[in-house]
DNA sequence: TACCCGAATATGTATAGACATTATTGAGTG
DNA sequence: CACTCAATAATGTCTATACATATTCGGGTA
């Protein structure tokens, strides 16, 4: 077992000590020179491990103040944004995809897709059974090879994950009664209950790809997970 | 303006570089020694920016190696998951919450909830409108004095928020049709598309709190980011 | 060729000290 | 009493140095 460095071993601890509630939002973390006294070793270690924490949001520093317990922040989670065709083989199903529409069109109302959108409609199977309708717009200009490349059996998502590199990303997601065409293309009633997922990429003012996913109500769910396991 | 420090500076750099692409995933990072000369500084310094860097993932570092640009994980988008009092009064309406249920019952079937369990429902409202049915049940032994609390105006998420700390939170969202119970408490009709927002805290072993939100489909919804604004 | 081992190298950790920055405290002043 | 301003106490930044550790590289040997 090797031992872990002693700037880990004090930043652990504190953070054991804030998880625990030993020390409270607010509370006082113990000073530099008195955290260097009681582990014995130079401030630059302990302010390296009081700088890790401020870092990850868990203690404020303020200068001639001190070290404080952070607020708990309830905003901060981590999303999980698989790729839906490793997701469902995850599950142990089978995935497919078939595409049902594609379009090449200038872009128009839309500066920052660039000068044409190749847009692109489909639905993902697990065990043939309609999971989401997909409808995608991307960018030309960004994304040459995409009108190019094979897509009747492999998902825009997959691909465009595996090629494109992006800066900027943003999910929203919302449930609405499935519109006709969704419905439709889903095999389930009109009004039916959907999970709609909207993604959009960036790469720096150009959007990449905007992409709405209707999912059926009760065949899929979104997870986020927040702690120290990640 | 005051200048930024150089620590910060060289790993905003080399970020911004990585942002832009003139670094790619898998490429080699200058090594410290190599920073170190190009901004005439020590390398304690360089190797602040990178740890940085490599604590929040963009670089992987290797030693013998060198730096690398990490490949991106599609996977990990930050949700916000913001306090729903606070998130209505940002929008400029005016929240309000109805308690309409509160129960303690010993728990059953449910061994990490501890000995007594709060059960609570209870309606969010913005501008008058109803938002959300909750649904919640609270681990007594782990929050006594939400027994005691007075909960009537308050919505027992942000009082949970400004009293309890946790070490692990997980949220599922999905979409359903509305069964009857929730229908009524949101004047909806039964069947209705709602997005549900089920979230379990967990302090070490035990659970702290489940709650199940039903939103009323066109009236919220979750986003999600990734990108360097945060 | 295949394998093992030592040398070179890049990062990891830690120290002691210096000076900068900033908010608080408190003493002196109008 | 309120206000100003300087001393003070905390963190922030940076340096120069030393040694530790892991990994690759380049032999040398079976």
């Amino acid at each position: 077992m090797k031992p872990a460095p002693l700037h880990e071993r004090i930043r652990s601890e504190i953070e054991a000590a804030i998880l625990a509630g030993d020390l409270r939002p607010g509370d006082r973390i113990p000073k530099e020179t008195e955290l260097m006294a009681e582990y014995g070793c130079a401030r630059m270690t302990v302010n390296k491990a009081l700088s890790a924490l401020a870092g990850s949001g868990m203690v404020e520093r303020r200068k001639r103040a001190g070290s404080f317990v952070a607020q708990p922040r309830a905003q901060a989670m981590v999303l999980d944004v698989p790729d839906l065709a490793a997701a469902i083989a995850a599950r142990g199903q089978t995935y497919r995809w078939h595409m049902t529409g594609r379009r090449i069109l200038p872009a128009k109302d839309a500066p920052d897709m660039g000068s044409r959108v190749l847009h692109l409609t489909g639905v993902h199977y697990a065990d043939d059974l309609p999971l989401a309708f997909e409808e995608r717009s991307v960018n030309c200009d960004l994304v040459p090879d995409m009108t190019t490349a094979d897509l009747d059996g492999t998902a825009p998502g997959s691909w465009l994950i595996a090629h494109v590199p992006w800066t900027e990303a943003e999910n929203r997601i919302s449930a609405v009664a499935a519109p006709l065409v969704v419905a439709k293309a889903l095999g389930i009633a009109r009004g039916a209950a959907c999970l709609v997922v909207e993604r959009r990429t960036w790469r720096g003012p150009d959007t990449v790809t905007r992409v709405r996913q209707h999912f059926v109500a009760d065949r899929y769910e979104v997870v986020a997970r927040f702690g120290p396991g990640g």
